[in-house]
DNA sequence: CGGGTTTGACCTGCGC
DNA sequence: GCGCAGGTCAAACCCG
């Protein structure tokens, strides 16, 4: 029943939010109509808006006025009096026409205002109506379950890389007040870092009560993360020695301090095919470490960003061991410091892709939070909504397969780039979830499941569910399509497959992971609408996933240790993407058309290309290995 | 010589 | 408690 009313609530906010974009929409449609005036009346004419036609009228009249010639030229004239008046004849004609036109257009932009009316209402109803549930729900819960009360969530700021047991190391020297402090301090120095999220976080998997003094919602990014870096910018890296003495000095303190909710940070992994070592995301790594993992014969190799000092993000780096042409890469952890333009883009598709997952995990917040509720993208800072290309709205249609997987102690959404069907039909995407985020959290990211349950899993405690994502917004919303971007999507698999030597294939993720993890071939995927919208309704998830996919494209676009040429690779990807994704039509504001709207998403400008001035340094592994 | 990589050892968490 | 596996450290090594 209360899942129903979820279920509910969560195509509402989609609606909601598919509104608030075509609110955007109609704005600019309205200054469509007034370019328009402009263009007709750029004689120079002064014309106030309301007297337009009045004005139109004028100006032919003037023009008359003009082409009447005085008497002493009247004789001269005589012969070109005919052509002018054949001439304002023409005129006149391509005046009332353009009056027709401006009349078709008035007409359309009136219907659409009274659609935008219309649509406003809805929204605020529904918004209204969300409220109310909302607060029956809660109304409901609490003589219910006193326990809720501890549960219920303190919205904390998030970031990817929650540390639990980082944390708890940490902890155990520091007690809260001093956190607390230090995170004060931190936001003041740190104030201006780009790469924060801010999310909620509750622990799902603990009824451990959250900190309530810890609630934040920092720009830079959560607590958790300023507690890190806190420590990190202070003591500077390596936190080993950090932990070394807190194990032996701080031994004392131990005690004292009550473990943290067992969050491990989140991870956010892309897969890509990738000839090279690693894969170019803008940012400095120095490999620290490799180490040969179980199950795979190719070696996992771990980096830590080394832009800054005590910069806590770290990334492996794997090949696949089914198709050794894909490359795994995990990130984990959020920058501390200010990022290449290049090294934006991924930064922001982790941020985003753990936020979605964080997110996805957060239920009991996301409950009390309509606000985040709505979608987890409005639980992400501003940075989620980047700048336009070029001037341009980058648009990215519903491409790619995600996963929310979980390892024992790290939730991990992957991205999944090496499926051409996923990124070239843009039409299917895998999502699956463990068992770490229980079916009845699912509501809460505005996924809502049917079908096949736990019970078809293929294995024990997966839960499994495709995704197909809503037809390709752009052609349902009658626009020209993204076809350009398919193409370029094709293109850049076609070429990586040339380059990669095939493998085993594209299969999508949770294909793969089906694979992996049981030898019976598991039920055909479960298809909802809802998780199509909820998706294409998610715009940092959209930026998770273009910023990946730009970032692997200017990887594949030209070899890391050419800077240079990444940028320029990296403007025309956002060119052409740019340019061949244009608005559906707004005469078609169908819903349709309003889940295309909402699908549209603002990439970073940077495109996730490497950066000019780091690339080269992208990965010593990399350059190693290309210099020889 | 400085910065990055390699690689064996060590630490830690988890499952049995 | 023990063993295993993942993750990290740090000395040795390599390279420009």
């Amino acid at each position: 029943m209360k899942e129903e009313m979820i279920k509910g609530d969560s195509k509402q906010l989609a609606s909601m939010y598919m509104k608030e974009e075509m609110i955007k929409g109609e704005r600019q449609l309205g200054t469509h109509e007034d370019r328009l005036k402009d263009e007709v009346i750029k004689d120079g004419d002064k014309i106030s808006d309301g007297n337009f036609f009045k004005s139109l009228q004028n100006i032919s009249s003037t023009k008359e006025e003009v082409c009447s010639p005085g008497p002493i030229e009247r004789s001269c004239m005589d012969s070109s009096l005919l052509n002018m008046k054949a001439q304002n004849k023409g005129q006149d004609d391509k005046l009332e026409s353009t009056r027709a036109e401006m009349g078709e257009v008035r007409e359309e932009n009136e219907r659409l205002k009274t659609l935008l009316s219309r649509i406003s209402h809805d929204y605020r109803s529904l918004q209204t109506h969300f409220y109310d549930v909302l607060q029956q729900g809660r109304a409901k819960k609490l003589p219910d379950s006193p326990a809720t009360d501890i549960e219920e969530p303190e919205f904390v700021s998030l970031r990817l890389g929650t540390s639990t047991s980082k944390c708890k190391k940490e902890d155990k020297s520091t007690t809260s007040s001093e956190v607390k402090g230090s995170t004060e301090d931190f936001l003041k120095i740190k104030g201006g870092l780009s790469l924060g999220l801010s999310d909620c976080r509750v622990d799902a998997n603990n009824s451990e009560k959250v900190q309530p003094d810890v609630m934040t919602l920092s720009p830079e990014g959560s607590f958790e993360d300023a507690r890190d870096d806190t420590a990190e910018t202070t003591e500077q890296w390596p936190p080993s020695k950090m932990l070394k003495n807190l194990r032996s000095v701080g031994a004392e303190a131990e005690d004292d301090i009550a473990p943290q909710p067992q969050v491990k940070k989140a991870r956010v992994s892309v897969r890509a095919r990738c000839d090279a070592p690693t894969m170019n995301d803008g940012c400095q790594w120095r490999k620290y470490g490799q180490k040969i993992a179980k199950g795979n014969p190719c070696p996992r190799a771990y980096y830590r960003c080394t832009v800054a000092a005590g910069c806590p993000v770290r990334k492996q780096v794997q090949r696949c061991a089914d198709d050794m042409s894909i490359l795994i890469t995990t990130y984990e952890g959020t920058h501390n410091h200010a990022l290449s333009v290049s090294a934006t883009a991924m930064a922001s598709t982790t941020s985003a892709a753990a936020s979605m997952l964080i997110s996805g995990s957060s239920s009991t917040s996301l409950a009390a939070y309509p606000a985040a509720a709505a979608s987890p993208a409005l639980a992400f800072d501003a940075s989620s909504k980047p700048p336009l290309i070029g001037g341009r709205p980058f648009f990215l249609p519903t491409a790619a397969a995600a996963a929310i997987t979980s390892t024992p102690s790290y939730p991990t959404i992957t991205l999944d780039l090496t499926s051409p069907a996923a990124a070239a039909t843009s039409s299917h995407a895998a999502f699956s979830l463990s068992n770490r985020f229980s079916h009845t959290r699912y509501p809460s990211t505005g996924f809502t499941f049917s079908g096949s349950g736990p019970s078809s899993a293929p294995w024990p405690g997966y839960l499994s569910y495709g995704a197909s994502l809503s037809a390709h917004p752009y052609k349902a919303g009658g626009g020209k399509s993204s076809s350009s971007f398919e193409a370029a999507l094709s293109s850049i698999n076609g070429s990586r497959q040339q380059g990669g030597g095939g493998g085993s294939g594209s299969a999508p993720l949770y294909q793969m992971q089906q694979k992996a993890a049981a030898a019976a071939p598991p039920p055909p995927s479960v298809i909802t609408d809802t998780i199509a919208k909820a998706i294409t309704a998610d715009p940092s998830f959209h930026t998770a996933l273009a910023a990946a996919i730009t970032s692997y494209v200017g990887k594949k676009g030209s070899p890391p240790a050419s800077g240079g040429e990444d940028s320029k690779v990296g403007l025309k990807w956002g060119e052409h993407l740019g340019l061949g994704l244009t608005h559906s039509s707004p005469s078609t504001a169908t819903a349709a058309a309003a889940a295309s709207s909402s699908s549209q998403m603002f990439l970073q400008p940077s495109l996730g290309l490497s950066g000019s001035t780091t690339s080269a340094s992208t990965s010593p592994v990399t350059n190693r290995e290309q210099a020889h």
